[in-house]
DNA sequence: TTTTGCACTCTCGCCATGAGAGTGCTAAAT
DNA sequence: ATTTAGCACTCTCATGGCGAGAGTGCAAAA
């Protein structure tokens, strides 16, 4: 008669056994075998009982073996029950605390700010950190400044409640003077000065169609340039990543095709960055194990990552890469305070 | 009677084979033997005689074999021979030229023409583009905004002639009104626009003495703004690099400890930045082999790089990183043209 | 149900071996 | 005086055998 099937009838020892094999790899790589468990667990069995049943867990899909002779190891479903049942996280030491604190004074602007906390959260798990950046359109418009440059192209400057300044040129149909743009951003600013971008384009698609009417409106042009202004989106980096080099320490990623592909998803963005989307509406930290979610560059990795927000809305996401063999227990507090903390340093910072 | 031992004394004979030698061993990195040699060389001679004359480049300096019974491969000094006086660099193909000339179109800021001439490189050479940013200080300041932020805190933008934008935070003794902040903004474009940063710094330190002696100087607030907004020098890259995985795919460096060590380096700058910054009062491209120039991380690595310039003043550098074992017949001219056609861009754009 | 005993399997490091590639030297050929 | 042929020598690298070590699974005993 086989043992238990189910995950979560598994009787208690099982489970001791199941949690020690875990940390023990997670600590040192190794395979583990029956000799080495019944030395370090506190059970009082012998290698036989804890070879049968780690037989039962390779049964269940939690552990796996690389070679006949070789101790067991997680799967990636193994990490998944561990992480989601077992795991105790740590708590974070004093010092790491006040780390975290220090570099996330909302000092500067918001784009400083995040890439300091990516490069904090690479330095203090020494794995990569990765900080997705919000998107622009949520936030609410503050100033208007137009520059004239030559020939008929316009400098604009966008300053939003966070801070965040945004800079595009625009090409006008015809010259505008240095007074028409003074006066166009001076009727911006007192129309629109609080509301978000696509709000302001809503509006400014009804005030075109009024315009054609009443083409009496003075601020006509005002309407033209911001009609380019604020449609325009500059192409604005998605995420930024931190510390990549760390992950060419780690045994298990440690061969150069590997990582190549690795970082050349960082740089192409687009998988990362589903990821990531994946994770912008869970409430707190997630967990992807291995290639769970499905991108095989990320074969043997995982990823911690929890949405950031102020005023209640989600900014946006922000986490750390490493090997699925990774100190969870650490890694989860440090991204859940980093998240909280990074959220009310931007609200501090309008 | 040992042969010639000055390079430049070398007979014809030798220089070619050293030549075809080099050569074959950039096209596909195996040493290089006599019988290679004797097939693959037009000139008729049997691979003793060969054997000869490489002996001869290996007591010279020029060659070296990795073992007793491998062919030869040209050292660092042989490289350097190699490309002072013996290569012919290629033409560019139109398709070429006419790829960097679309990349250098000038319609964005500069921040983001360089980071695209960076891209361009490193994908047009299949190694690592490199572009150093050029320092702020040397353009003249055209526009300075302020927008009031919360308590006393100000957010300064300054625009310059080459559009680029610059923004700070900074803290006042007290809170300004908006139209204090409008008022100051107006006195200080009239008064330094047109100058660059250093020179207006300058004055201002003058402008503050005189302040001291007549206080009823209704711009006191004014100056008092522009002390800090104009002298608190934001953190801003130095340079960018791109396409780093390209380095992970080149064999000879295809161990992650030197891969690593190499990608740190771009990341903490500093060695690198020396590096350019010797370049960057050298006319036309410049090349750095393998730990020529005396950064250890550097090793089997070559850099091309050149200065670019708008209107007679040097900017910055630009360049390419890869094996010491590149095709520098194309990466040369391309690292030039780039250079060129950058400059222009950036010229076109103010 | 647990443990002991034992045969079995697989990896890994080590060594010997042999093929292949290239050299340097000497003596012969041009 | 050069160039070439011949040959012994050296070094790498891939291969295969071998034994130690680690760990397993199973059957029989506790």
């Amino acid at each position: 008669m086989p043992a238990n099937t189910d995950i979560y009838n598994l009787p208690e020892r099982s489970l001791r056994l199941f949690k020690i094999l875990v940390e023990h790899f997670i600590q040192d790589g190794q395979p583990v075998g029956s000799r080495t468990l019944a030395r370090d667990s506190d059970l009082d069995l012998s290698p036989a009982t804890i070879r049968n049943i780690m037989a039962d867990l390779e049964d269940i899909g939690l552990l796996q073996s690389p070679h006949t002779s070789a101790g067991r190891v997680p799967t990636a479903k193994g990490y998944r029950f561990f992480v989601d049942s077992l795991l105790r996280v740590s708590e974070l030491t004093h010092n790491e605390i006040r780390r975290i604190e220090e570099e996330l004074s909302a000092s500067e602007d918001t784009q400083a700010l995040l890439m300091r906390t990516s490069n904090m959260l690479s330095d203090i798990t020494k794995l990569a950190g990765i900080v997705m950046l919000p998107k622009q359109e949520q936030h609410a418009l503050r100033q208007v400044e137009f520059v004239s440059l030559s020939d008929n192209r316009v400098l604009v400057i966008l300053v939003f409640n966070n801070n965040e300044i945004q800079n595009r040129i625009i090409h006008t149909a015809r010259r505008f003077s240095p007074g028409e743009l003074q006066q166009a951003s001076n009727y911006l600013v007192e129309t629109y000065a609080g509301k978000d971008l696509i709000t302001v384009r809503k509006e400014l698609v009804r005030e075109l169609e009024h315009m054609k009417q009443n083409v009496t409106n003075i601020m006509t042009s005002a309407i033209e340039i911001a009609q380019q202004a604020f449609t325009k989106e500059p192409i604005r980096d998605d995420f930024v990543v931190a510390g990549q080099t760390n992950l060419m320490d780690i045994a298990e990623l440690c061969d150069v095709e590997r990582l190549k592909k690795l970082f050349d998803s960082f740089n192409q963005k687009r998988d990362i960055l589903h990821l990531l989307e994946q994770s912008a509406h869970a409430k707190g930290v997630q967990i992807f194990i291995g290639e769970e979610a499905g991108y095989d560059v990320l074969d043997n990795c995982s990823v911690v990552t929890s949405p950031y927000e102020s005023e209640g809305q989600i900014l946006g996401v922000l986490g750390v890469i490493g090997p699925t063999r990774m100190h969870y227990e650490r890694v989860i507090p440090i991204v859940d305070i980093t998240a909280k903390m990074l959220g009310s340093a931007l609200n501090s910072n309008n």
